[in-house]
DNA sequence: GTGGCCCTCGTTTTT
DNA sequence: CGAGGGCCAC
């Protein structure tokens, strides 16, 4: 029966086996991490374990999902279906749904995402009249995100000194106030945003010891995936509920912790065996994904990171291709070098799009990419960015769903109310909100009572408001009844949403109504599949809910093959035959946000790890050498973490002596010019003849290593002739007149324009001028 | 109360 | 450069 035992291996059996007490695996990329997990489930099953004693947390609900089903096929269906599997968030959603109302929330509590929140922090502080400058929205949000997931309440805030006079010395001396009256507003609302989802839960498992003790008793054995990334909040709760039983285990891989930023903190997985007794330790070594060059190249960047656990990732796979690194002008040519290369890897070998992937730092890096592969026509598929839930009039449909469930539901409220347009104005929701805040109640309710309450509105705004009032309650009526796609393609009808986008005829609104419909859709597949399913309640809440939690991952990506678009961070934990990482820059990749501090840096070269281990077969890595960025074009650096691989697992497209294959509008020539003046003068320096291997990255760590001493000396001795419409010399270039100079110190530049006919732009402390006249 | 225009800001990463 | 928010005029 068990023969799936023997489709691992003996480090991957041994914790499959491990029965009782804690355990820690630790499983190097590619290592087999997931076949572990979901064959210790089926394994304990097997052992006689009930499915509804067990928990697995999850880093996507997609893995939960694809985990049941093997494990189903293991098992059994009706089996498999009993366990508790998923995110932390949805898991822990469902759990408040059952025990919420002790800590006062209705069961139906809405889910505000981060949009959610923002709004009601500005329309707070607006309120507060606070100055928006002072008090930036997005900051707080931020702010308050972070102190919920490390448990800190409201009452804890104002207990802390340190945390006051910080918050007083950026001179947001009311950013308590504003958390104070966050909280309270969204809990009137009968709404929790995503850091409540774990706060409140670790809230029910403190305040009240039977809750506790009923979900310790019924989660006797407990997995937790990706463990490096838990935050403090998530921490408590896994803590508290295997105290009793102590099985727990999880799973995790320290050089993968990537999410520090919103609140996972590393320590956790690095002091596990401190926080449990007998700690058990596995250790998943041998990576099955990719070849050797790229495991050895990935050992080579993390080994750069000083706070790691002792492990060594190996394969036996083939040695496989270096790792090819190309430069190009821009990004736009970055993108097109992408897309040829897909094209020519694509036709040479007959491969599908899924194969490849490309993989980036920021969102919106993924335009460049998206226009080139368009114009070749191969088919791509971007994960998160603007997701599909995200988009206004999703949001709309929805917030129209979320108010027949929850008419507390302000954020709902506000963004309906007058869309589409029926002549409720801002003045009168202001009026509305203030006798919210003054009565201790909902709009809603203030709208249901208009005529109790001495409001200055006129007869006719108050006519528009019932009708809204008993618009929404003829949906509640409906809900009773219809089941959710019946009842959403009548609310998306009747309120006239649909009719908005469709009469405004431009392509924008059609693919507006398009994208309604196609979540009508959405919503009748969900209802269909409910159908099947037994414990299913069958409802618009459940569905709420899966939409407000569901990642972009999860999102059924269909059968169609399609060329894979995502960050890095979305991409953990999958794997592509090729990928391709775009933007090696400094400054976008380490990312100039995250360059202050050692943790931070080391964060980003976890990162980079994780991009080249998703990797099986081969890897590029491609940088510009200038960037559009905030519509302006700026000079681009090789990233650092280029240089950081070991040369031998590398291979460099385009070498600086390569001639310039690729010419470009703007001067791509810069740094040729720089490297080879810059070689002449360092050889006889250090004396080191120049690798004929890599010329071009010997040439970037030089250059790297002496900027500093050249480029001092250089602009000072050019700065005080050289002006503006002065005529200039250059060794290369010829004589030029100066039409422009820009930038300060190390970014100094001078636009030339050169009698031979073109208009440069150099830098100063790389360019060798000399002034002729001045 | 509505619509249009102008300004600001942002690009870290997400449940 | 683009989106989103605020302000002003009708």
């Amino acid at each position: 029966m068990s023969s799936f035992l023997d489709e691992l291996n003996d480090a991957q059996r041994a914790p499959v086996l491990h029965k009782d007490g804690p355990l820690m695996v630790i499983a190097g990329a590619g290592s087999g991490k997931t076949r572990v997990l979901t064959y210790r489930i089926a394994h304990l099953m097997e052992q006689g374990v009930d499915s509804f004693n067990i928990l697995a947390l999850t880093f996507t609900n997609k893995a939960a999902r694809e985990m049941k089903k093997r494990i189903a096929t293991i098992v059994g269906n009706s089996e498999a279906k009993n366990l508790w599997m998923g995110t932390f968030h949805s898991v822990f959603a469902k759990l408040l749904r059952f025990d919420g109302d002790k800590l006062g929330y209705p069961s139906n509590f809405t889910i505000y995402d981060t949009q959610d929140s923002q709004r009601l922090i500005a329309s707070i502080i607006k309120e507060m009249g606070l100055d928006k400058d002072i008090y930036k929205y997005k900051q707080i949000q931020n702010r308050i995100s972070s102190y919920k997931n490390s448990l800190i309440t409201v009452k804890a805030y104002f207990q802390n000194p340190e945390l006051v006079e910080a918050d007083a010395m950026a001179k947001r001396p009311r950013l308590g106030e504003i958390y104070q009256n966050y909280v309270d507003r969204c809990f009137k609302a009968g709404a929790m945003d995503f850091d409540d989802l774990l706060l409140r839960t670790n809230e029910l498992l403190t305040r009240f010891p039977e809750v506790l003790m009923k979900y310790q008793d019924r989660f006797r054995y407990i997995l937790v995936d990706e463990y490096q990334d838990t935050n403090h909040s998530q921490y408590l709760i896994v803590k508290a509920l295997s105290d009793r039983y102590q099985n727990i285990c999880v799973v995790g891989d320290d050089a993968q912790s990537i999410y520090s930023f919103r609140g996972a903190n590393i320590s956790n997985i690095l002091n596990f065996q401190k926080d449990y007794d007998g700690v058990a330790v596995y250790r998943l070594e041998q990576n099955y994904r990719s070849t050797k060059n790229i495991v050895n190249a990935a050992n080579s960047i993390i080994a750069k990171n000083k706070n790691q656990l002792e492990k060594v990732v190996w394969t036996s796979n083939d040695e496989g291709n270096k790792i090819k690194i190309h430069r190009s002008p821009t990004d736009a040519e970055e993108g097109r070098y992408v897309a040829a290369s897909i094209f020519e890897h694509k036709m040479q070998h007959q491969l599908p799009n899924g194969e490849f992937s490309v993989l980036y730092r920021t969102n919106s890096q993924s335009r460049a990419i998206e226009d080139a592969l368009r114009k070749k026509d191969i088919p791509y598929r971007i994960y998160g960015g603007l997701s599909f839930y995200q988009r206004k009039e999703i949001k709309d449909v929805l917030a129209y769903l979320r108010l027949i469930l929850n008419p507390k539901d302000e954020e709902a409220l506000k963004r309906v109310i007058n869309f589409p347009a029926r002549g409720i104005g801002q003045t009168t929701v202001d009026k509305l909100t203030v006798s919210a805040n003054q009565y201790d109640r909902s709009i809603f309710e203030v709208m249901e009572h208009l005529e109790k309450l001495n409001l200055n509105i006129n007869a006719g705004t108050k006519r528009k408001l019932g009708d809204f009032v008993t618009m929404v309650k003829s949906f509640q009526i409906m809900n009773e009844s219809a089941d959710a796609f019946t009842l959403a393609e009548h609310v998306a009808k009747k309120t006239g949403l649909l009719l908005e986008f469709k009469k405004d005829g431009t392509p924008e609104g059609i693919a507006r109504m398009e994208n309604i419909e196609e979540l009508l859709n959405g919503i009748k597949d969900f209802v269909e599949g409910q159908k099947e399913l037994a414990d299913a309640t069958g409802g618009l809440s459940e569905f709420l809910e899966d939409v407000a939690l569901a990642t972009d991952m999860d999102k059924d990506t269909g059968d169609d093959d399609r060329v894979a678009l995502m960050t890095i961070h979305l991409a953990k934990g999958l794997e592509f035959p090729y990928v391709y990482i775009v933007g090696m820059e400094e400054d976008l990749f380490p990312s100039a946000m995250s360059m202050n501090t050692r943790s931070e840096l080391e964060e980003e070269r976890r990162l980079f790890y994780v991009a080249l281990t998703r990797a099986e077969k081969q890897a590029y890595l491609t940088y510009t050498q200038n960037r559009y960025r905030w519509g302006k074009l700026i000079d681009a650096e090789p990233s650092r973490f280029l240089e950081e691989i070991e040369e031998q697992y590398v291979e460099n497209l385009t070498p600086v002596n390569d001639g310039y294959r690729y010419k470009s509008m703007i001067d791509a020539n810069i740094f040729g010019e720089i490297d080879k003046s810059k070689l002449r003068q360092i050889k006889p320096k250090n004396g080191t003849p120049p690798s004929t291997l890599r010329p071009n990255e010997n040439q970037l760590r030089k250059l790297r290593k002496l900027k500093p001493e050249l480029s001092a000396p250089n602009t000072n001795a050019i700065d005080s002739n050289l002006i503006e419409g002065c005529l200039v010399n250059h060794t290369r270039f010829g004589k030029g007149k100066v039409l422009k100079i820009e930038g300060m110190g190390n970014d100094k530049k001078a636009e030339i324009q050169f009698e031979r006919g073109d208009i440069k732009k150099l830098l100063l402390r790389f360019a060798k001028l000399e002034v002729l006249e001045s």
